[in-house]
RNA sequence: GGUCCGUUCAUCUAAGGGUUAGGAUUCAAGAUUUUCAUUCUUGCCAUAGGGGUUCGAAUCCCCUACGGACUGCCA
């Protein structure tokens, strides 16, 4: 048993876009199998076909690719398990439910779902709920209740029936999960769930029992929503008699709305401020598009950052890790037992923090289609110099034109509070005398720049602050910006004394 | 309603019986920047409540409260 191979899937269905609980889920099974130097399988569960939405699967298989979670095996990936879409496999399931009809573990049940719809109904307004049980099997309509030969006739006569899963009566089912440690359910409180369908497809619970022991997965990594079917799967491993090869589980606390209720979902979708889903998102039906973190302008590497410290953390101080960091530390005993808001402001400090680790040089690459789009072209040295100047002041790449535009093209119009904080009577003729003293500079080079401009403000004996901030409104607009000197230099000579003109002169009118 | 899971600053979390309960984000103040942002420093802010066990409990047990998940021929 512990000599087994690690082996771990992400088993997402494809009824819309992954949002980003999801897409953790798939990051510690993936950190989890890379740990242990075994296998992260993707594997489609698309046996709903009512509930097919065209596109998710690609989209699902996209967001991995962003995040750099490539699987081993799954659709389009390759692997010895295949096919990894249930759809495909489809014709496998029912031996195993006939199997489990066989050896007593399961039985046919011919109720409608009209019926089953309005015994719930019933029992609401009596306020129950109703549930397809061993309290209740006998007095519904299955081969339990019905006699051998109605049952035979039934099935004969093509009449169409659900199998589901006979629950024993009264026993205690213990297992221990690897997170939240021993769990016990009494089967006394659990129902009869449906494991093959009438459409002839698998449910959830017999299509995952049956895929996760034929792949040969070690361990069920997933959320905790799946908790409470863990008992129902353990007594399916045992109604297989596949007890000895049974993964071990471990439950993910959920991702919890950032205020109000509830754990995040795909509904969620724009109406929170952030992104819930880790690309852009068209509703095949509706039309209607939901933002996405690429899209948003998120680096793949923050957006993974930010999910792994959701729920887990590493027992240092350290917070930024590469993908082959975590990988080498990760362990489920540092994941926490209980669910976490999601802090849009911390992820935007993670990808902050990205940014600013990053060269210039490669800001400068992902930057440039901005500058492109705006019909701007400068040589690269240009853009890594500028970049230089005003990364640190940055969350994300498109904040370098919000905070650096006037490094492009000239201020067009000039901040009213620093205009009548700074402009004085006097300033035009300062403006007009330093654009002259420019004008005599030979070596446009900050240092030198400031040196020329301070000899003459000493010489003139005038105020640096009053000079030098119109000067800066003049070239950039308002009162921000990196050193006046550098922004000159960038500028250059010609542009840096026509925008004091301009400025002189929008002044006057 | 029932079953199961959970509960440390506003948020993410550390501390696996003995610490002034630590860090990060946010927020606030100061310093630096002859501007703004950055950066740095400092500050504010937490063991849900009640009972046990123990010399000693955020940590172990019980109860209460609160939160969450599930309760479909969905996954």
């Amino acid at each position: 048993m512990t000599e087994r191979k690690i082996r771990v899937r992400f088993a997402p269905s494809p009824t819309g876009p992954l949002h980003m609980g999801g897409v953790r889920t798939a990051l510690f099974n993936y950190l989890f199998a890379k740990h242990h130097g075994g296998d992260f399988l993707l594997r489609i569960e698309d046996t709903d076909q009512s509930r097919y939405v065209p596109g998710a699967e690609e989209y699902i298989v996209e967001s991995l690719k962003w995040c750099g979670l490539i699987p081993d095996e799954g659709p389009g990936f390759g692997g010895n398990y295949g096919p990894y879409r249930q759809s495909e496999r489809k014709e496998l399931y029912a031996g195993y439910a006939q199997q489990l009809i066989d050896n007593g573990w399961a039985y046919y049940a011919f109720d409608t779902p009209e019926n089953l719809d309005r015994l719930r109904a019933e029992a609401e307004t009596d306020g129950q709920v109703f549930s397809y049980s061993q309290h209740t099997r006998m007095s519904l309509c299955n081969s339990l209740s019905l006699s051998v030969a109605e049952v035979e006739a039934r099935l004969k006569n093509g009449d169409t029936y659900a199998i589901r899963f006979k629950m024993p009566e009264a026993l205690e089912v213990t297992e221990e999960d690897m997170i939240r440690g021993s769990v016990t359910f009494n089967t006394r409180e659990l129902d009869d769930k449906v494991l093959f369908k009438s459409d002839g497809m698998p449910t959830y619970h017999l299509a995952n029992v049956v895929d996760d022991h034929l792949m040969e997965i070690s361990h069920v990594i997933r959320g905790e929503e799946w908790l409470p079917s863990m008992p129902l799967h353990i007594l399916l491993y045992r109604a297989f008699g596949w007890e000895k090869s049974k993964p071990r589980f471990a439950h993910l606390p959920l991702i919890l709305k950032p205020q109000g209720k509830g754990k995040l979902s795909k509904r969620d979708g724009d109406k929170l401020g952030f992104p819930v889903f880790p690309l852009q998102w068209k509703d095949p039906e509706t039309g209607e598009t939901s933002r996405g973190y690429r899209e948003d302008g998120y680096f793949s590497e923050a957006f993974l950052n930010i999910l792994a410290l959701l729920g887990w953390n590493p027992g240092t101080e350290q917070e930024i890790f590469s993908l082959s960091e975590l990988s080498e530390i990760f362990s489920l005993e540092r994941v926490v037992k209980s669910g976490s808001r999601f802090d849009p402001e911390k992820a935007r400090w993670f990808n902050r923090s990205y940014l600013q680790m990053k060269p210039a040089a490669e800001v400068a690459l992902l930057f440039r289609p901005v500058l492109s789009e705006k019909g701007i072209d400068l040589p690269d040295f240009k853009i890594v110099s500028i970049i230089e100047e005003i990364k640190d002041r940055c969350d994300f790449v498109a904040d370098i034109w919000e905070h650096g535009y006037y490094f492009f093209e000239a201020p067009t119009e000039y901040d009213e509070k620093t205009i009548a904080k700074r402009w004085k009577t006097e300033t035009p003729e300062q403006m007009d005398a330093i654009a002259d003293l420019f004008g005599t500079i030979e070596t446009w080079e900050a240092l030198s720049i400031k040196d020329h401009f301070s000899t003459y403000m000493n010489h003139k004996g005038w105020n640096f602050g009053m000079v030098m901030n119109p000067l800066r409104l003049c070239l950039v607009g308002g009162n921000m910006g990196p050193d006046l000197f550098r922004i000159c230099e960038l500028l250059g000579k010609d542009e840096t004394i026509n925008r004091i003109r301009k400025a002189i002169e929008r002044k006057k009118v």
